[in-house]
DNA sequence: GTTGAGCGTT
């Protein structure tokens, strides 16, 4: 396919403006607000003359948007695309104005647009301190699902994410809201649909055995962070740079630590 | 069969 041009108007009696689509055929949002500010979407009528009004379906950033605007007020939607075809990688950046609304839309998948998502904290540019909040669970078995690591775990806090390597291998990872809810769970044994499964930290693949009993695993430090992934392979981040942190309780001196879980 | 898989600039 090629670049080919659409007219579009602002009104149906207004002089139209050709448009040019992407590679692919696609006309971008962005395109048409380029030239109609404020523009969100488009219509024409059906079967090119006298039919009926036909609304297209909002893509990217116009779609992403409107979903999680249910779930609070958003700071910043990005979808990454392609920047020869315009073509969306199938994952983009949402920073909610809330960490309530956050809250609310991690650790659970999401149909945009027909496609189930997920949603989780993205990696910092200091690579992240994702093994902080994540845990390896060992000695699973093939009847554990990764719906019943979720279940089991989320008595503990808010996990964000599960992963169950396929084809089986005898461990998981779970990862937690609260990197303290992680830390706290290490060491210990747990029995989970009558499986005895150890849980112990998570490290990175490779640097695992160079590192020192008890040492931190490298590129630990800074934000929390995490990253989800589409079905078909596609991936769809969330979060934005900094995203919200929870809310700290006032530090006196006599004041206890905050802690949200046990 | 106890350590996956993979992400943002324009």
């Amino acid at each position: 396919m090629s670049i080919e041009y659409v007219p579009v108007s602002e009104g149906e009696l207004d002089e139209p403006i050709e448009l040019p689509t992407e590679e692919d055929g696609a006309l971008l949002l962005s395109t048409v607000a380029a030239q109609f500010a404020g523009a969100s979407g488009l219509k024409y009528r059906a079967g090119g003359g006298g039919g009926r009004l036909r609304g297209l379906r909002l893509t990217g950033e116009d779609a992403v948007r409107d979903y999680f605007a249910a779930f609070g007020d958003l700071l910043m939607v990005q979808v990454k695309r392609d920047a020869k075809s315009g073509l969306s990688k199938g994952f983009g950046f949402v920073k909610f104005a809330s960490y309530e609304a956050q809250l609310r839309a991690l650790g659970r998948r999401h149909m945009i647009d027909g496609r189930w998502c997920d949603v989780r904290i993205p990696n910092g540019k200091d690579g992240g301190a994702a093994a902080h909040r994540k845990v390896f669970v060992g000695r699973c078995t093939e009847a554990l699902s990764a719906d019943d690591l979720r279940e089991y775990f989320a008595h503990f806090g808010q996990v964000t994410d599960v992963f169950v390597p396929r084809p089986f291998r005898a461990f998981s990872f779970v990862t937690f809201l609260e990197p303290e809810v992680a830390q706290s769970l290490c060491g210990q044994d747990h029995i989970i649909k009558g499986v005895s499964v150890n849980i112990s930290t998570a490290s990175p693949k490779r640097e695992r055995s160079a590192l020192p009993a008890g040492a931190l695993p490298p590129g630990s430090r800074g934000s929390l962070v995490g990253w989800g992934l589409l079905e078909g392979g596609r991936v769809f981040n969330w979060a934005g740079d900094a995203w919200p942190q929870p809310p700290q309780a006032p530090l006196h001196a006599d004041a206890k630590p905050y802690l949200k879980y046990e």
